[in-house]
DNA sequence: TTGTATGCGTTATCAT
DNA sequence: ATGATAACGCATACAA
């Protein structure tokens, strides 16, 4: 009963601060553990390293452990994908940690069903199908993707191109894919555009070779481009440099992709901001309150980052 | 005893076996580490994520959990840095691993002093200054960066630049920023070549600056580069581009980043490719073996991969 | 081969 | 306010 939950004088106070001092005292924290009932230990589900991992996953891992330090909480991590099942069922099997992260939630996904199953606190990075049921933070894909829409339709835009997230994730159902080629999908109806929509790998090169094919070989070319794609958004711009094809002059190019890989190009690209440190904080938060208050109402974050216009959106030009 | 290590009859332990299935019983893992004395988890100390984070780090944590689940242990995670420091302390003084990978070494690094006066068994990243006195995966940066002077000075040419990573790192004695400028300084002599050195932030904008730099400021300009600087690259590539510079025709460019990394650009830049996975592997590996077999002699494990030109090495150009 | 008791280092619950 | 003691859930050593 070091940590202060008892009445204690203050002579035998100092006396025992003494000797802790003295002898370099620290608690077990897995007797602690065992004692308390709870490991003050988050775990978190981390893609495949096979799969290209992005730079915002990285940046989200990173604010996840601050985040949860800045609560006196600790990281296990824990990588999915078919070879490291094991991992995660001995995190939630053998109870190492108190609460869940989870990254890359797909609209049906084996993990959460695990979670609830168990009856271990966790928050999911991305909605699943059943939403209502747990608590996530979110981006909104949809809400985004709908808004450049809008916005190239405002400009006088007719043909938009969405370059979207691995084939694979849609396959999966992975939700921010499956969402911003639905949004994408209704925004151009609304607007009685033209729209077409790819898939790229998340490296450069798919996302080079993707433009390449946008503007070849659709007869005309498409005035716009969206994409979620962070990695292919590099490919993007060098395919259109390649091309001769001047932003935003001859083409309107807006992504949502974290603010700092978005800035590094020339010229910046305009777009909105993927937040990996608010959504790393609202996440720790949100678990913490699901483990320290269980009765209280489920958490659902839908984050909304503004549009930053950067100067990558124009009028559509003259038509060819 | 339900992990096989003792004599049981084959009927208690089938009347056992089928008791663990229909009741869904697992073993608490705090309960094992305090009765066993061993947690099977390792600490990963990664750096702090207001820096910028590369994707070479990202790969290499990824690495690290993978490696570690195929040996049925967990990473826990622990942010370095001024605001983080009780992160580590927990970790390594309520014992919660049973070892520790310390990311991004410096040569004289706390938490190193910090672990050997703990007695807990670790594996740094890079080497620090009494790097006989604990276990360490490195690559070979001065070797590396050695050669591609030597190949350039094979080449004719005669004014080299060094790109080097952030100078807070070289201020703090990071070991690959450190030792790439002094292989850098020393090749440069023993080729009697003139040799320019310079640091650049862990951002594209940095690495394109620095590269105008070189062009403009420097009369004659370099008609060669050298980088270690992953996130620099980019810009680098981005900025001989934009003043019309033709690699190799005019200046031959070599690196040091993930293979991935150097096969993204167009041209794919020459060079030697950082090791992640192996790197974590190793590691991994490293301190599995300390933790089992303490007796045994320290790993020095020093990975030097294969110079591979890309094409972006050529003939210095004719004087200017 | 099998049952039983004690210890691991805390926290929590009793009496005092 | 304080001291003693029982869990926590498993491993291990010792009896049986």
């Amino acid at each position: 009963m070091l940590s202060g939950k008892r009445q204690v004088s203050e002579a035998i106070r100092e006396r025992v601060m003494r000797v802790v001092e003295e002898s370099g005292y620290r608690p077990s924290a897995t007797a602690r553990a065992l004692a308390h009932g709870s490991t003050r230990t988050f775990g978190l589900v981390i893609p495949p390293t096979s799969e290209h991992l992005v730079v915002e996953q990285l940046r989200f891992v990173g604010a996840v452990a601050e985040a949860a330090a800045a609560h006196d909480h600790d990281v296990l991590l824990s990588p999915s994908g078919e070879a490291h099942e094991s991992t995660f069922d001995r995190m939630v099997g053998e109870r190492r940690v108190d609460g869940v992260i989870v990254m890359e939630t797909m609209l049906h996904d084996s993990r959460v069903a695990r979670l609830i199953e168990e009856g271990l606190p966790f928050v999911t990075i991305g909605r699943t199908g059943a939403e209502e049921a747990h608590s996530w933070v979110d981006l909104d894909y949809a809400g985004l993707v709908t808004e450049a829409v809008t916005r190239l339709a405002a400009l006088g835009h007719e043909r938009i191109a969405l370059i979207n997230r691995p084939q694979r994730l849609l396959d999966r159902e992975y939700g921010p894919a499956f969402r911003a080629l639905d949004a994408f999908e209704k925004a151009v109806v609304a607007h009685d555009l033209r729209g077409t929509t790819v898939c790229a790998e998340d490296e450069e090169e798919s996302g080079a070779e993707v433009t390449r094919r946008l503007l070849g070989a659709l007869v005309p070319p498409p005035t716009a481009i969206v994409t979620v794609n962070e990695r292919a958004l590099d490919g993007v711009v060098a395919a259109l440099r390649s091309a001769r094809v001047v932003v935003p002059r001859d083409l309107s190019l807006l992504a949502v992709t974290s603010e700092e890989h978005a800035r590094a190009h020339e010229p910046q690209i305009g777009g909105a901001d993927v937040p990996t440190t608010e959504m790393g904080r609202n996440a720790v938060e949100a678990l913490l309150r699901r483990v320290t208050h269980p009765e209280e109402p489920l958490a659902h974050v839908l984050l909304s980052p503004p549009f930053l216009p950067r100067g990558t959106e124009g009028p559509a030009p003259a038509s060819a």
